[in-house]
RNA sequence: GGCGGCAUAGCCAAGUGGUAAGGCAGAGGUCUGCAAAACCUUUAUCUCCAGUUCAAAUCUGGAUGCCGCCUCCA
């Protein structure tokens, strides 16, 4: 399997550390609000990434943190008169409940920052003895980044370049301005933590190296996370801890790209996110997955109604394929023919090819693109009687079924009942589009009469009224069935 | 200003040297009382310019446009 470095900037072969296993630590959210988009992407893209590995026979340990000490979650809390740790305990249910509903697996292990305080101490006493860090008078610490040759080596660029830019804030003691915080001491009304240097609160970058190196063995094979954590947090993270342990902090760098809206990252600070409740409220969170799956991982994504509807409709049609196979397969009239041996050779050549295109970097683009070739083919063994009734095509479609269900397994989508989930999502779209669900089924009615009389221009007409709802009518050998356009 | 990424059909999107996956939408056909679904056929020379090569969407240089990081951010 080929996977993208961020460290070395191109495409590796990956081979772990233990051969047969793999640690993947993967930066978790700051519980202070609800998840957006962005956040979904980057979990369902390393929940893929440990479903693949797990498929493919790794023994995966997993660890995805919660950041539950910082700013924002302090302001939080003083801004609705609660502790930060409601805040956090609110909206680490809250992430949980979003996952769940978007099919992304827990992970192995789920520190949370605040119950690896002393860990984190012992990290920032380890890094002054070693010379790279230092205390202020008003008990801050700082890593002296002067004192670590290789910062910037991972998100590529110099002190110098970087220096430039730099500036130290009032009140600051930095002996540098590219120093950054590993401890900070706590201000009036803040949580704190007794420490050597006073009460104080860690630096966001130490809980994930602390918490990566508690729990997995380091170097670890994976550290994930979006691109925008590239620098300064993945940079510090990779100071702090190699100035530490003087060992290889991480052997593959891999960060997912952005979730944009209308070409622009969605982000907090430019107000333009859509949290994954509000998207919940108009579509199944299979669409979500499945369109977030929908590009390579590392390519922005433009989220658009307009391309929630596109995945809708693709998910559609996988489903109805997968019902059509259990439909065939439930019925027994065949004939003594045999299947073309190369119909058989042609899925499974295509099913090679979907973890193929996995094995490239994750190519969830690919791989779909594949299954949809899956699909027609089966579709094409289904409408060719010759070939639908042969001896030998529950063989095909059952091999169809099983692969399916690695599908499932990688993909975290096509897992549901056919009929189930067909019915909930003309439930989605009914919501959505505000359809009257009586106001259908009374027009349904009249048109079955007519029907039943003959009388094809008055049902051709009613199926003109359902059509100009939003409706579309379908007469099969059970009745009439219907969808939303 | 520094560093980096991207630019493929009406839309979405694979493809990193050998002559353009897939989905949606569109057109024609099969099926159907007529439709729908499904199936079949069909729709691009890859932003522009110059170069390397027998051969480039794929490599090099330049141009244009868009985006990201450099401050909290998945």
């Amino acid at each position: 399997m080929q996977v993208y470095n961020s460290i070395v900037r191109r495409k590796e072969e990956f081979v772990p550390k233990h051969p047969g296993k793999v640690d993947m630590y993967v930066c978790g959210i700051t519980t202070y609000d609800y998840c957006h988009v962005g956040h979904a992407r980057s979990a369902i893209v390393f929940d893929v990434l440990s479903r693949y590995l797990r498929y493919k026979g790794y023994a995966v340990r997993f660890a995805r943190n919660f950041t539950d000490v910082d700013d924002k979650i302090i302001n939080r809390a003083n801004k609705e008169g609660v502790s930060s740790r409601e805040i956090a305990e609110k909206y680490i249910a809250a992430f949980h409940e979003d996952m769940d509903r978007l099919n992304v697996r827990r992970a192995d292990i789920e520190p949370k920052a605040t119950e690896n305080i002393p860990e984190m101490i012992a990290m920032c006493e380890t890094l002054i003895e070693k010379g790279t860090a230092y205390a202020t008078p008003s008990g801050d610490v700082y890593f002296r980044v002067r004192n670590f040759p290789e910062y910037g080596k991972l998100s590529g660029r110099s002190l110098d370049e970087m220096q430039a830019g730099a500036r130290i804030a009032p009140g600051e003691e930095k002996e540098d301005p590219m120093d950054f915080a590993l401890w900070k001491a706590a201000k009036p009304g803040e949580p704190f933590w007794e420490s050597p240097w006073g009460k104080g609160r860690p630096g966001w970058h130490i809980e994930c190296s602390v918490m990566s190196a508690k729990y997995l063995e380091l170097p670890l094979d994976i550290h994930g996370g979006g691109q925008d954590l590239i620098f300064p947090h993945h940079e510090n993270e990779v100071a702090q801890t190699e100035a530490a342990c003087s060992c290889q902090f991480v052997r593959y760098w891999l960060h997912n790209g952005f979730v944009q809206i209308d070409s622009e990252k969605m982000s907090k600070s430019l107000g333009n996110f859509k949290t994954i409740r509000d998207i919940l409220e108009t579509y199944q969170p299979e669409t979500l997955r499945y369109f977030l799956i929908s590009r390579q991982y590392r390519s922005p994504i433009d989220f658009s109604f307009q391309s929630m509807e596109d995945a809708e409709k693709n998910l559609k049609r996988i489903y109805q394929c997968i019902g059509a196979v259990e439909e065939e397969l439930a019925k027994t009239k065949r004939s003594g023919n045999k299947l073309p041996a190369e119909i058989r050779s042609e899925f499974r050549e295509i099913a090679a090819q979907v973890m193929a295109g996995m094995d490239d970097d994750l190519n969830t683009a690919a791989a779909l693109g594949h299954v949809f070739g899956a699909v027609r083919l089966i579709f094409r063994v289904l409408e060719d009687k010759s070939l639908r009734l042969c001896a030998d095509t529950p063989e095909l479609l059952e091999e169809f079924l099983k692969t399916r269900a690695d599908w499932v397994e990688v993909f975290g989508v096509f897992g549901l009942e056919p009929a189930a989930y067909l019915a909930e999502l003309r439930l989605t779209q009914v919501k959505r589009k505000g359809l009257d669900v009586a106001e259908i089924e009374a027009l349904l009615a009249q048109r079955k009469q007519a029907r039943e009389s003959k009388d094809f221009a008055a049902s051709d007409s009613l199926r003109e009224q359902l059509n100009g709802l939003g409706v579309e009518v379908r007469d099969t050998a059970a009745g009439q069935e219907w969808d939303v356009l």
